[in-house]
DNA sequence: CGGTCGTGGCTAACGGCGTTAGCCGAAATG
DNA sequence: CATTTCGGCTAACGCCGTTAGCCACGACCG
C-alpha cells in the first residue's frame, strides 16, 4: 500500500523534489529545477500536479509521516519517556531543516492531508504528557521554538543547546 | 537622535515598506509595490538601499527594537514577573505577525544590526530567570514556538492557547 | 484490425519578480 | 559660474510560476 493518493509518476516527482529541497533549500525549488531533474520540461509538470503548492503539500504530509513515526519509535523504545521524545523530535527536525521549515514554516494544509495524520504525530507527546492537553501543547512549542531557533542561526554561536534542551525538558516534565 | 544609520529619505521607504508589510504580507512586499506607495519607480530604491534584503535587515532591526522596549516596559511594571515578560512578548508578536516573522524567520544578520541590540532584547527574560542562561533559552523557544505556530494556525482550531501559555509558563517558571 | 481517446510529453509565451545599465535634471558645492 | 552629487527615470535582463495549444503514443472498444 504505497500512498495510493498519488500515481506512481507523482511519486516520482515528489521523490526529486525532496532531493532538491534538502540538498539545495528552498530557493533552488523550482518547478524548472525539479523538472530538470526528471529530464522533463516545466510545464510538464502540471500534468500531475495543480501547482507548486500541491507538491509542497505532498513533501509536508512526508515530513508529518516521518516524524510521527519517528516519535512513535522513540515512545517504543522508552514508553513515558518526555525526554527520549524531546531527542528524537530535535534529531528528525536537524537531520531534515529545509524540509522542516518548508512543512512548518506556513499555514497546515488540512484538508489536504490524510485522514488522522496531524491527531497521529501529536500523540505521542500527548500521551508523555499524562493526556494534559495544555502541557502537550506548550512542550510541543518549547520543542518546536528550540529547532527553529537552532536552524535559522538565532542564539548566539557559543551557546550551549544541550544544555538549554535539558534546562526545558526538566522543567516541563519534573 | 533618530537612527543615524540611515538617511531621511532611507527611513521613509522602511516606514512605507512596514505599512506594506503588516497591511498586505510578506508577498505584498516587493520593489515595485513599495515604490509605488512612495510615488517613484523601482529602480530608484536602489539608490537608497543594495537590495531588498537590506530592506528587511532595517525592519528586523525596527522589531528587535519595539520586542526589546516592550520586554524593558512590562518588567518595569512587574519586576520578576516572567508572566508578565510572556504576556508583553506574545501581545508584540500578535500585533505584528508578519513582522514578526520576517524578523525571525532567517537567520539573524549580526553584523548589520546596530550593536548591542540582540543582547538587549535578550535581557529581561534573562534577569527574570536569574541570571540561569539554559532557563532562558528555553523560555524564549517556548515562547517563540507558541507565537509562530499559533501564527501559522498550526494549534486546533478550538485549542486553548492561554491555558498553554499558563501552563508552560508555570512549569519554566515555578 | 482500425478508430478514438486519454496520458504525458513538448514549445511559446505571459505577467511579475529582483536587479542592472545608462541617462538626465536639479541642487549643492567649489 | 562650473562641477559634482543626488535622486529620479526608462529599458532591459534573466529568473519565476503558470497557461495555451500542439502532438506522439499506447490502450481500449466496435
Amino acid at each position: 500500500m504505497t500512498d495510493d493518493r498519488l500515481t506512481a509518476r507523482a511519486r516520482e516527482i515528489v521523490a526529486a523534489a525532496r532531493e532538491l529541497l534538502e540538498e539545495s533549500g528552498p530557493a533552488d525549488l523550482t518547478m524548472r529545477t525539479l523538472a530538470d531533474r526528471l529530464g522533463i520540461k516545466a510545464p510538464s509538470l502540471y500534468k500531475h500536479f495543480p501547482d507548486k503548492h500541491a507538491v509542497e503539500v505532498e513533501l509536508t504530509a512526508q515530513m508529518l509521516e516521518e516524524a510521527a513515526a519517528a516519535m512513535e519509535a522513540a515512545e517504543s523504545r522508552h514508553p513515558g519517556s518526555l525526554e527520549a521524545l524531546a531527542e528524537a523530535y530535535r534529531a528528525y527536525a536537524l537531520a531534515h531543516p529545509h524540509l522542516y521549515c518548508l512543512a512548518t514554516e506556513r499555514p497546515l494544509p488540512r484538508t489536504r492531508l490524510p485522514d488522522g495524520l496531524e491527531a497521529r504525530a501529536a500523540l505521542p507527546l500527548l500521551r508523555a504528557c499524562g493526556g494534559d492537553q495544555d502541557l502537550a501543547r506548550a512542550t510541543w512549542a518549547f520543542a518546536h521554538g528550540m529547532v527553529v531557533l537552532e536552524i535559522h542561526g538565532r542564539f548566539p554561536d557559543d551557546a550551549d543547546l544541550d544544555a538549554a534542551w535539558k534546562r526545558g525538558v526538566r522543567a516541563l516534565h519534573p
